[in-house]
RNA sequence: GGGCGCGUAGCUCAGUUGGCUAGAGCGCUGCCCUUACAAGGCAGAUGUCGUGGGUUCGAGUCCCUCCGCGCCCACCA
């Protein structure tokens, strides 16, 4: 216990217990705790990647709220926290901050530095691998720690000795163990498909990464021969001419019938395609019949993988058309010189330059119809790229789903918050196309324990991988043999080949929950805290870290990964568009709000957020926090300058009337928190705070000093120290540093470790327990009927614009019997804080107060 | 095209199963240095609860139509 401060401020609060909190390790998890007494949180790992925004601040301050809220319920709390710090975003940070490039031919060189500084324009230093993931390792460990920090300044209640990265030797044990199982059920398989590329980054990208925007982009009217005269064709990408494989029409389409099962030849290239019909062909779109590419589109892999076509693709992996010999097999052509020739044009361009080409051959020849016409259609983008993606054929490790109901009926198992969120759940699931592709030929990421048998030619079998064992992991095959080869046989004929490629980063992540319980290498942690009670996440991820997560718990355990999902809302700006720092009226950083409001401001602002609700950024509503946590500060010293005690009787029907509107707050708060509605519990709390404050401390305060008694000061300090002790509970989750300082004057321990009130407990104190009399239950009313008559007292003041002390010579009370009957167990306390002098009632309908003053002096 | 959410004071938002004259904070106006609090307190003004119907004794709250905004999903030649 210490003192009560003269003049009591927030400032140095926040350091002062982040520092007490991690030396007396408050937020330690106790880990002989059994699985039922405890509660564990799958936190979101934040990527690592650039720097927090007030988003994360406003989401993760949201779970600790919960988190702390479970830890007073007395559930032992696991709340870990995760960094992600593996995959595509890391990389790209990476290569921007030291201005290199990773090329896996390059040799590791020791000695290389990144250039100190780094200009835009400069040309990316190309590196090795090893050299390229030492720097992105750097990178992230001090990103890492700077966002420790911030999470601290926070008050996050994690127990940081139980933290991971995607990218530690746990994760990587973790999801190639988890992998390793799968393939060995045949859940996860090595495929040679086509497959969604970007072309910048050079890798395959997932559904669940993909993101539609609209392009401009334009229809060409391209003739193609058919067997009785020409057939026209609207296309957006004449540049995939030589790529064509087919046309198709819609089988009931009449304009086209005649020409099912008959050839026509390509344009330039002079190619004989068949011409078939597929119920996905759209009449309405263009002429009603398009060319089959390989691959212009996913529609195109449907076509091409349902109608069994032959394969012509030209893009390669950077995006550039191929070189092609055309006549050679696969390439026939009735004028295999004619297009060779239009070919070697556009070979080595890119599709945008080899458009334009191509339509310049196309007007020369007389093959189009008219001028392209603009048109903007929406086109497959990974999330993060910013060229179109294109369609490659590649080897990837794929993993097969569920069948939907069965993904279907585990949306149904667990528990949303907000409920809705279910829906985006089922739509993305209703929605599944093809299987999981969690190939990405990436670099700093988790390698696939896999290697590749080379044969005495040195060609690499891409499909027979060999398997490392789940003793050996964690397993780097560029590094490593294959059991049964030494590493001189590394891509020599008759040897191997390690993997090329890492996992898709939601690869690990959808195993967050056995990576950070334990499951590979703590068992007796993952018994007691798996599976898990809560994953809190924003709605985007849905479809990507949920759904995964639910998807590798599924296999693996035959479970749901928690209990419970809670989703949290975006920060908007002014605007109503999601945050960004390139906003001109972009907020604060998280650093600056916290220096400007505090830690515990910046939290009330984020327990504003109502679970699954987008808010938009409000500065103004920042500082409400902060002067709620200095109004707590002032009441405290108040309450505590009395000596305000939790052990003696309370009598005054007053005192018990507050006490018992307190117990049905606590009750409210309770069962909102239950619902994961920590807004609707703080709301609740700050209002009753301020009336708390405005009314019955003013009621009370001359008793509280002596004015009417040892018996009457004893009760309302009794009562004003239940409330207060009631109070600082009931704030705790959402302002940890305030309400521990306050707790530290007067209480042993931390609140933070201290139970959650009772409303029971205060009902009893209230005395609203068996031993009350009838008739003499404690009644909320009395509180309620006094405080309203002492503000219309006050209101009188204010319209005679005299000061609050101004005596008052006579009031007369107008109000149904009922409330006055209610008035009189309270009419001292209202009497002494108007400094009324004569208190009388008459009967009347509603509550009407006249009031004398006394004259001005 | 399908779905979800939202539309309440100038602004940001509450209004739990339909129930007394619709609330909070910010902002605005006025007053007050009252021994917890002047980087504060007290008091006040402000709303056809998006539109039009319906159910009901009674609807911001339930049902239907429409309008606007946001987001999710969708095979994008």
């Amino acid at each position: 216990m210490s003192t009560i401060p003269d003049k009591p401020s927030l400032d140095g609060l926040e350091a002062k217990w982040r520092q007490r909190w991690a030396d007396e390790g408050t937020y330690r998890f106790d880990r002989t705790k059994t699985r039922d007494q405890v509660f564990s949180i799958d936190t979101p790992p934040p990527t690592v990647s650039g720097t927090l925004h007030p988003g994360h601040v406003f989401s993760y301050s949201q779970t600790d709220m919960i988190a702390r809220y479970q830890r007073m319920r007395g559930r032992e709390v696991f709340y870990p926290m995760g960094w992600d710090d593996n995959g595509l975003n890391v990389e790209r940070r990476v290569q921007l901050l030291t201005g290199t490039r990773c090329d896996p031919s390059l040799p590791y060189d020791p000695d290389f530095r990144p250039p100190e500084t780094v200009r835009k324009k400069d040309k990316p230093i190309p590196i090795s691998r090893p050299n390229f993931v030492e720097l992105c390792g750097a990178v992230v460990e001090q990103l890492e720690e700077s966002y420790f920090d911030l999470w601290s300044n926070v008050g996050l209640s994690v127990d940081w000795s139980h933290s991971y990265r995607t990218i530690g030797p746990e994760s990587i044990r973790a999801s190639q163990r988890g992998f390793l199982r799968l393939v060995a059920r045949d859940l996860a398989y090595r495929s040679e498909a086509p497959t969604l590329w970007d072309v910048d980054f050079r890798t395959a990208v997932a559904q669940a990464e993909l993101q539609d925007r609209e392009t401009p982009g334009a229809y060409h009217k391209i003739r193609f021969e058919g067997p009785d005269g020409p057939v026209w064709i609207d296309t957006t990408r004449p540049e995939l001419l030589p790529a064509c494989v087919a046309l198709v029409a819609h089988p009931d389409d009449e304009r086209y019938q005649p020409l099912f099962g008959q050839t026509a030849r390509t344009p330039l290239f002079g190619v004989q395609v068949p011409i078939v019909a597929h119920e996905l062909a759209a009449p309405d779109k263009g002429t009603g019949i398009a060319m089959i590419c390989t691959f212009g589109d996913t529609t195109d892999v449907v076509w091409w993988r349902e109608l069994g076509l032959g394969l012509r693709a030209v893009v390669q992996r950077d995006g550039r058309l191929r070189p092609v010999t055309w006549g050679e097999p696969g390439w026939e052509s009735t004028d295999a010189p004619a297009a060779q020739a239009a070919y070697d044009d556009i070979a080595g361009k890119t599709a945008k330059q080899a458009q334009a080409r191509i339509v310049e051959l196309l007007a020369e020849a007389g093959l189009m119809e008219g001028e392209p016409r603009p048109i903007t259609h929406p086109v497959k983008f990974w999330e993060n790229g910013t060229r179109p993606l294109e369609i490659v054929t590649s080897n990837q490790w794929l993993i097969r789903y569920p069948d939907k109901d069965a993904m279907l009926a585990r949306g149904k198992e667990l528990s949303w918050w907000p409920d809705f969120m279910r829906v985006r759940y089922e739509n993305w699931v209703n929605g599944l196309q093809g299987d999981w592709n969690i190939t990405r030929q990436r670099f700093f990421g988790v390698p696939f324990p896999a290697w590749y048998p080379v044969d005495a030619d040195g060609n690499v079998d891409y499909l027979s991988p060999i398997l490392a064992s789940e003793e050996s992991l964690p397993v780097d095959p560029t590094t490593q043999a294959p059991p049964g080869f030494t590493d001189d046989q590394r891509d020599q004929p008759g040897g191997f080949s390690a993997d090329p490629d890492v996992m898709d980063t939601w690869a690990t992540s959808s195993l967050s929950p056995q990576i950070c319980t334990g499951w590979v290498d703590d068992p007796d942690l993952f018994e007691r805290t798996f599976p898990m009670d809560l994953r809190p996440q924003a709605h985007d991820i849905i479809r990507t870290w949920l759904f995964y997560t639910v998807v590798r718990s599924h296999y693996e355990h035959e479970a749901l990964p928690w209990a419970n999902a809670a989703i949290s809302g975006f920060i908007l700006d002014p605007d109503r568009k999601k945050l960004s720092k390139s906003a001109a009226n972009a907020p604060d950083s998280p650093d600056e709000l916290l220096a400007k409001f505090g830690a515990d401001g910046v939290r009330y602002w984020a327990a504003n957020g109502r679970p699954g609700m987008d808010v938009a950024f409000e500065p103004g509503q920042l500082k409400i926090g902060r002067k709620l946590a200095i109004k707590l500060l002032n009441a405290s010293k108040f309450a505590l300058g009395l000596e305000s005690t939790t052990a003696g009787q309370v009598t005054e029907p007053l005192d018990r009337s507050m006490l018992a509107a307190l117990a049905d707050l606590v009750a409210e708060a309770t069962g909102a928190f239950d619902r994961f509605d920590y807004a609707r519990a703080l709301e609740r709390t700050e209002s009753f705070f301020w009336s708390f404050c405005d009314d019955y401390l003013e009621l009370v305060k001359n008793r509280a000093y002596g004015a009417a008694g040892d018996e009457g000061a004893a009760s309302a300090r009794t009562a004003l120290g239940l409330a207060l002790r009631t109070l600082l509970g009931l704030f705790a989750p959402f302002l940890p540093f305030v309400t521990e300082e306050v707790w530290s004057w007067w209480q042993e321990g931390s609140v933070h470790r201290s139970p959650w009130p009772s409303a029971d407990a205060l009902r009893e104190a209230a005395g609203a327990d068996d031993s009350a009399s009838p008739g003499d239950e404690p009644d909320p009313e009395v509180l309620a009927v006094a405080a309203a008559v002492l503000g219309e007292v006050r209101k009188a003041k204010s319209e005679a614009k005299r000061s609050m002390r101004t005596e008052v010579s006579a009031a007369v009370v107008a109000d149904t019997p009922d409330r006055l009957a209610l008035l009189a167990l309270g009419a001292d306390d209202v009497r002494s804080a108007g400094r009324i002098d004569a208190l009388t009632t008459e009967p009347g309908d509603t509550l009407t107060v006249t009031v004398d003053l006394v004259p001005e002096a």
